[in-house]
DNA sequence: ATGCTTTTTTACCAATTGGTAAAGATACGA
DNA sequence: TCGTATCTTTACCAATTGGTAAAAAAGCAT
């Protein structure tokens, strides 16, 4: 009688269903693959429905519409895609644990290409759902680890950099290979790509970084 | 009697009346502000006609179509996207063209933020009215350059680099400040981020590539 | 002014969109 | 096996979408 899985569940599911588990695990699956490809609004309540083989009410049933799928997508996605920074380890080499965070952010963009690509659409289209939660979370994040690598370039165990600026650099050069895959795809054979990648970008960060 | 304006124009324009110049004008700068925020299929005409200052039927009298104003603006963007890599001079000392390179894209990001946008949105869909474009006109482009500057390696004047990696982390250093402008905006102050962003720019690719 | 072309508006579509109501089917504990 | 709660389908909407037909309004050369 209490049919969880839409209403505004306050407390997020007490218990679901086997089948509860499986369809929404379907439901966002799908949502992922329609959403990063062709934006929020882009998308399609048809094309999500088509692509996890259930019909459009049966989704609508677990889900509270449209922009509820996007947005769970979308705290799903902020705890995975900011975990690599959070583990960071401040007590680590600075030089090996930057070089780490550079291969583990594009071994995630190898790996989960419609994850980034769903966060870049969100970002280019001006964050409108995620703005807040990136104020909240990713910013308190990237303070905390810019002021870590400063003290690390103060102890002199790294080269003198901006430290935002150099989370911007790796992110937008690891996360190309992901967003840009189209573009890259024409421009070189893919077999190369990714140790291509690899080395390139270890070499790059690496002789930036090292005093 | 003949309305060139939409009809399709094999050779395009013969002549255009000063109001045709001038509307299409106006919808396509209009088309670049709404395409480059909600992608393709996220647009509409009524926000394009909206933003033009003109009602949507006038809009298909200049336009074929939604499809139309997007391809011209894609075309035009092309040549503009392109031209600094065409510039990259194989006479100059390498570093220093490869510096300006650099230059001259983030300004662009910063000149052009939309227009950066409007690209990535149709790359991020999987490049579909772009992508023929990007094999017959980038890809030679990139060929050319890429033989250049490993011609250049092998000179001694520069470090060893793969060449296309180095393309494409040019790319998406310098296009990260337009694509991203709404993450970078929560994580840093905007007065700061342009010469930041340069001073930064200039210290990482002058390092890689400094023998 | 006149007659012609170019431009703009008004009044529409047919298709697609996100979403709903309610009946029907299925699972599942007693 | 029965009753209840969960899940799914069918049959719809109202709003929005890209696009059209055709009349009305400007321009403009003579």
């Amino acid at each position: 009688m209490q049919h969880i899985p839409g209403d505004a569940a306050p407390t997020e599911d007490i218990t679901m269903s086997r089948i509860q588990l499986r369809n929404r695990g379907r439901i966002l699956d799908a949502a992922l693959e329609v959403f990063s490809k062709h934006g929020f609004r882009g998308a399609t309540l048809d094309q999500i429905a088509d692509e996890a083989g259930l019909s459009k009410p049966n989704i609508l049933y677990y889900f509270e519409g449209k922009e509820d799928i996007h947005v769970t997508l979308l705290d799903q996605l902020m705890d995975r895609w900011l975990a690599p920074l959070r583990e960071v380890d401040p007590e680590g080499d600075p030089l090996e644990e930057l070089m780490r965070y550079v291969h583990r952010k594009l071994e995630m963009s190898q790996e989960f290409p419609r994850e980034s690509r769903l966060f870049a659409n969100e970002i280019l289209q001006g964050a409108p759902r995620i703005g807040p939660h990136l104020k909240r979370d990713l910013h308190p994040l990237v303070e905390r680890t810019a002021a870590l690598i400063q003290r690390w370039i103060d102890a002199g165990a790294l080269a003198p950099v901006d430290p935002r600026h150099l989370i911007f650099s790796i992110w937008a050069t690891t996360q190309h290979y992901a967003d840009f895959e189209a573009q890259v795809g024409v421009l070189m054979d893919s077999t190369e790509v990714h140790s291509g990648a690899r080395a390139h970008l270890d070499a790059l960060f690496r002789r930036m970084l090292t005093p």
